[in-house]
RNA sequence: UGACCCAUGGUGUAAUGGUAACACAUCUGGUUUUGGUCCAGACGUUUAAGGUUCGAAUCCUUAUGGGUCAACCA
């Protein structure tokens, strides 16, 4: 067994893991021969913005249930409100899932594909006298629903004969009615304990375009009365929400129960959504964060969507590792997003070719060293993975090296380079610092050392110094930007604040960018956009689609741990 | 003056009436031509009170704490 076989990283759901409560329930479901053994989930989002880590964390739960029961998973976009949804979303939305690495195949569905059942049934609900027209605006709808705590009262049209509801409604549909004018309302419970049970409305006059259905309807149905008649309509058997639609579940049901004679129902789940420690989760805020120029648009690297994250150096197999790691449960969570940078660490520790760059560049002159002779070395491209082979990079008598990798009065545990010390310039020679160079200001502008030529890397050399550097070779090392990404926020919950005159917006990373010019060694001329690198002993890097063909653009997906930063923090 | 959901180490998630475990984080040590990786170890957990039971994190009751619900949003 090699060392990359013997790796726990392996994917997690190779393992013998527990159940969480879903697989739970669907294992029960099967074993009862429920839906004949078939389970059919789907991801329903609705195309008015970018999808974010919460999504991808519903989108592997959903298509992952799907593949693990041998069933099948449906992209449905939930497209029924047509003054906020647009193309745009759809295709990214549709772009970042199957970057992920999941695929609905023919079943791509859209809620508008049912619009004529859905009015139909919304018909039949008119005739069976458990729909009315409401001619009140919504400000008395609303004032009418009562609060949480006290009942509602009914609506004075309420009662009107099943023959005028049925007329009224064809006059919304016909669109005799502006905006706004009147709903049909479903005629359930005023006294209910659940909001959502007190006639709630299910179609409204909207005089809007739609991205699918054009002109054709000027009243849509809302999300209760689409979603699981929707779900009913694909065979969905589990159909898995968050929690924060554990209340409309009777209403789910009831609409089922009240346009459905068959026994077959789907039954709707609800799990907690993902929070992330550090960052904000809200499509609004989020929203808010783009427009108001905090970002550079959805797909900043700093952004928690999952064109930022795929910008940011990401790769599909950490995010679905983080998602089975992070597990399903129905207790509010904040994970530490530490975890999210543990995954992409340990997938792009196996994955990244090694390369040096200099970010913070301080000269070196190996004053021993022949002028003009260069030496292409051959170094590994990644340890963890031996066999892929090794690339060339040219030595030569001027170098540099990074300004924190010298001091020049270093503590003892310091194992890098100062006065008099030696460290090994790593694949290359041992060297000595014999002098340096301050300007004016006190700052160390150029070290002079000399190297040992018996201590050339994989000549056999005994010699051993506790540290070693990365370097570049002065007159090759390629200049490329680099962009240093920390978190966006500062506190670790950014809706935390100190008083109600600040926002979230209050806590914002000054710092989450930083824009340097580096030193690279010149093999990285070949990178194209969105290669990952390891930048040896500094961390993981990706190529900005920024880059033209004449400057590189890096950002820094995540830092290497760093116990020695750790420890003199 | 309500209904519903939830409560296990610092953070998450398991244990499905029978030894409270796994991951991340933290801390030690070892290996190392990356202060990375890897390896070994340590730390630390059932909200409370009653009840049922030979036995409770798990079942029941109550309390406490957290969350959700009052768009013609989804």
């Amino acid at each position: 067994m090699n060392n990359n076989e013997k790796k726990t990283g392996a994917s997690p759901d190779e393992k013998n893991k527990s159940l969480n409560f879903l697989e739970t329930i669907i294992e029960e479901d099967i074993k009862n021969g429920k839906h004949s053994g078939k389970v059919h989930t789907r991801f329903p989002p609705e195309p008015n913005g970018y999808l974010h880590i919460g999504h991808a964390k519903s989108i592997c739960l959903n298509f992952g249930l799907a593949k693990k029961y041998n069933g099948q998973c449906n992209l449905r976009f939930d497209d029924t409100n047509p003054s906020k949804e647009e193309e745009e979303y759809v295709d990214s939305i549709m772009e970042d899932i199957k970057w992920l690495g999941f695929d609905w195949e023919d079943r791509l569905f859209y809620a508008s594909d049912y619009f004529d059942q859905l009015f139909e049934w919304a018909v039949k609900l008119v005739k069976d006298g458990k729909a009315y027209v409401d001619d009140q605006p919504s400000e008395l709808i609303s004032e009418q629903k009562g609060v949480p705590t006290r009942p509602g009262t009914e609506s004075p049209f309420r009662s009107r004969s099943m023959e005028e509801n049925l007329g009224l409604f064809e006059r919304m549909k016909k669109g005799e009615f502006p905006n706004g004018t009147r709903v049909l309302r479903a005629k359930i419970d005023m006294n209910s304990p659940n909001m959502h049970m007190r006639d709630p409305v299910i179609y409204r006059i909207m005089h809007t375009g739609h991205h699918r259905t054009g002109n054709k309807w000027c009243i849509y149905p809302m999300y209760d009365f689409t979603h699981g008649q929707s779900d009913y309509l694909e065979g969905i058997t589990h159909s898995i929400c968050t929690l924060e639609f554990v209340v409309h579940r009777p209403l789910y049901d009831w609409f089922l129960d009240n346009l459905i004679d068959t026994e077959y129902r789907p039954r709707q789940y609800e799990f907690a959504r993902l929070n992330l420690s550090y960052t904000v989760m809200s499509k609004r805020k989020l929203l808010e964060l783009v427009n108001e120029k905090y970002v550079n648009g959805w797909d900043d690297p700093r952004m928690p969507t999952v064109s930022g994250l795929r910008r940011r150096g990401y790769t599909p197999e950490s995010i679905r590792n983080f998602a089975d790691r992070i597990g399903i449960a129905k207790r509010e969570n904040v994970i530490d997003v530490g975890l999210l940078e543990f995954s992409v660490r340990e997938h792009l520790n196996k994955i990244a070719p090694r390369i040096f760059a200099v970010l913070n560049p301080l000269k070196v002159i190996i004053t021993n060293y022949p002028e003009g002779q260069v030496e292409d070395l051959d170094l590994e491209i990644n340890p963890e993975d031996p066999n892929i082979g090794s690339r060339i990079v040219p030595f030569s008598k001027e170098v540099y090296i990074e300004q924190n990798d010298f001091m020049e009065d270093p503590p003892r545990k310091f194992f890098r380079l100062g006065p008099g010390r030696e460290v090994r310039l790593k694949g290359a020679y041992i060297i000595k610092c014999e002098d340096y160079k301050k300007d004016e200001n006190g700052n160390i502008t150029e070290l002079y050392c000399t190297y040992d030529p018996e201590t050339k890397s994989g000549s056999g050399t005994q010699r051993k110094v506790k540290g070693t550097l990365h370097w570049v070779s002065a007159e090759h090392a390629v200049d490329a930007e680099v962009r240093i990404y920390d978190r966006l926020f500062s506190n670790e919950f950014p809706d935390k604040v100190e008083d109600d005159s600040k926002d979230f917006k209050s806590n914002l990373n000054q710092d989450s960018l930083k824009v340097i010019t580096g030193k690279i060694e010149p093999s990285v001329k070949e990178a194209k956009v969105l290669d990952k690198f390891q930048f040896q002993r500094l961390g993981y890097y990706c190529v900005d689609p920024d880059s033209t063909e004449n400057k590189l653009v890096f950002n820094r997906t995540v830092p290497l741990r760093d116990s020695w930063a750790k420890q003199n923090k």
